[in-house]
DNA sequence: CGTTGCTACGGGAGCGCTCACGTCGTGCCG
DNA sequence: CGGCACGACGTGAGCGCTCCCGTAGCAACG
């Protein structure tokens, strides 16, 4: 063990006082019906003898744990890409800890890691969760589903079957969207293309449809799928040169898309702007500003996200069952013009 | 509260299965000292009434949370844009999941936020406690240090008072630039600059000493300060440039900063790595494997590293007091030959 | 001045678990 | 065949806390 001294409790702090247990603990936990003098007793009581209120004992009592779990479930490589994640976690992390409510990370890689999570979930260590970027084939939510557990997901899953009613926070995607696809055709462009994100991602799916309900049934070729990664971007720039080369806009799915597409444009002695008009999604700032040129892009608040998730969840949490449960949130999106369209 | 039904006990289960909850308890605990037929009775049973065993509850008793805290005081926005930490958690979180152990992440940002995670970790809540990237005037180290609980450093922590046996994991920070530099050299540079990280940090002091170690009281001007980041790479490079037209050789502090300069060389016409070679540090993988031309650099397995401070903590936490106290682990580095130098 | 109604505080129970110990049964020895 | 040792299982206590309820004190009322 690594316990230097047995910590203080309660009982130590109530004889220090001169006060019962009952009445540390109410001091304690806000100091409520307590007078005064006593309040301030008791205080000094705890502050001499450096009390920690133990939150096991707490816990086993109150059935709550202040803490909530966080999981991310990204097999791919691109949480370490993408500033998204850490931008979220930010965002919740900062929530949570202005509502003393610690944040248990859960990364997930695999299927047997499903299985792992979802007997944490359903274990009763955390109070809630906060879920991210479910695939449409992803089997998280009905295991979390299983567990009972009051869950705010990241994004609007895709599932379709059961747990319509589920409470998620995402941006605008599909018009955001719209505003990109408008921008470039307020250019002048007409041969305006779409790199797509993965599309089992209904943040991907979404864009996808934005770009649709501007453009309507233009030439299929214009629209190639991609993954959201710099290199996906790439690839896809690549090949849509290869098949559209009178193409003179491009929307990609997000900034790192975009930034692929970019650097594939410059190699192919495309100028940006002048021939080929760039918009990207997401601005993740020091990917946006450092572009050559700098990425005009659809920006959406994600660190305000991850605080919403967060601030969703704890209230799901304090109001309990009978309270009503709170509806997702879509938060707008703003078009944020820079160099590159 | 959201408990949908009160979830089975140990009693629970142990009346079903028509043992003593102290059985129950041996069989959940790994079933020793329990004859086959009873064990697989009470596996039966716990999987009947679907009992998990209540965390609080064990943790009261055993004084045990398997839990260990996380914590990452970096108020810069690094951590967004360098992939680096995201990588060292991926590692951290295999090896704690491996030992069912859980990964508490406390973001920090300011200085009220180091106290709230002081009395986090002297609360208890966790088993011990993995520190990343201290600056030579944080205040964290004392105040852990207060809260005396096993605590593993990311990177060599660099302050001089007291904790001078603080365990960390690092990298071979010194020889991997020593060798960056050699391989400049080799290449017949003569004129090789250093672009600094933040010199607080032991990460970015023992670069520089190690790129003095080769070049001697070479020119001064040729070391230039920067902050580990792109914008700061392209800001030092072209400093550089100014003071040195004649450099032929940099070698940037970390990747980022190697992108960055990259960026400023392209545009002021040099040509890499026949007019001037660059050399990184890190190789996160998806920056420098797309930069043009791909970048020479440093490897040290970052992963590797998370997963190595994981396993240095439990050791420590499953090891008790007795056992010797593990020391600091420093990888090796290894250069990866790009196109860039 | 007795009664009521309140609030401030104390006492007891119990949350679900583990651990030390007590008890029982079995096997082995002399 | 009696004794003992050892391993398998049950029992009780208690981890530190909160919450329910009981009691004491006090003001206000008839």
């Amino acid at each position: 063990m690594s316990e230097a001294v047995s910590r203080p409790t309660l009982e130590a702090v109530a004889a220090r006082a001169g006060v019962s247990r009952a009445t540390v603990s109410r001091v304690v936990n806000g100091g409520d019906g307590v007078r005064e003098p006593l309040v301030e007793r008791v205080r000094q009581a705890v502050a001499e003898l450096g009390y920690v209120p133990n939150q096991a004992a707490r816990s086993l009592v109150t059935r709550r744990h202040d803490a909530v779990a966080v999981v991310i479930a990204e097999p791919e490589t691109r949480i370490f890409t993408d500033p998204f994640f850490a931008l979220q976690l930010r965002g919740i992390s900062k929530e949570l800890t202005a509502h003393d409510n610690q944040l248990v990370l859960l990364l997930t890689e695999g299927r047997d890691d499903h299985a792992r999570v979802a007997r944490y979930l359903a274990g009763g260590h955390v109070d809630g969760a906060l879920v991210f970027s479910l695939h449409l084939d992803d089997p998280l939510p009905g295991l979390i589903e299983g567990a009972k557990i009051p869950t705010v997901f990241g994004g609007r899953p895709g599932w379709s079957d059961g747990s319509k009613d589920a409470v998620y926070v995402d941006c605008d995607n599909r018009g955001g969207a719209r505003d990109a696809v408008r921008h470039l055709a307020g250019l002048g462009r007409t041969r305006i293309a779409h790199i797509t994100g993965p599309l089992d991602q209904t943040s991907a799916a979404d864009r996808l449809d934005g770009y649709r309900d501007v453009m309507g049934e233009a030439d299929p070729r214009l629209i190639v799928a991609s993954d959201f990664t710099p290199t996906g971007g790439e690839r896809a720039m690549a090949e849509l040169l290869d098949r559209c080369p009178d193409v003179d806009g491009v929307f990609a799915a997000n900034d790192l898309t975009a930034l692929g597409a970019l650097r594939v444009l410059r190699e192919r002695g495309r100028r940006v702007p002048e021939d080929v008009a760039v918009i990207g999604f997401d601005d993740v700032l020091p990917v946006t500003e450092q572009t050559a040129p700098s990425l005009t892009t659809v920006r959406q608040d994600i660190e305000e996200m991850g605080r919403l998730m967060a601030r969703l969840l704890l209230r799901t949490l304090t109001g309990g069952v009978s309270a009503p449960a709170p509806s997702s949130v879509v938060l707008p999106t703003t078009l944020v013009r820079r160099a590159s369209a």
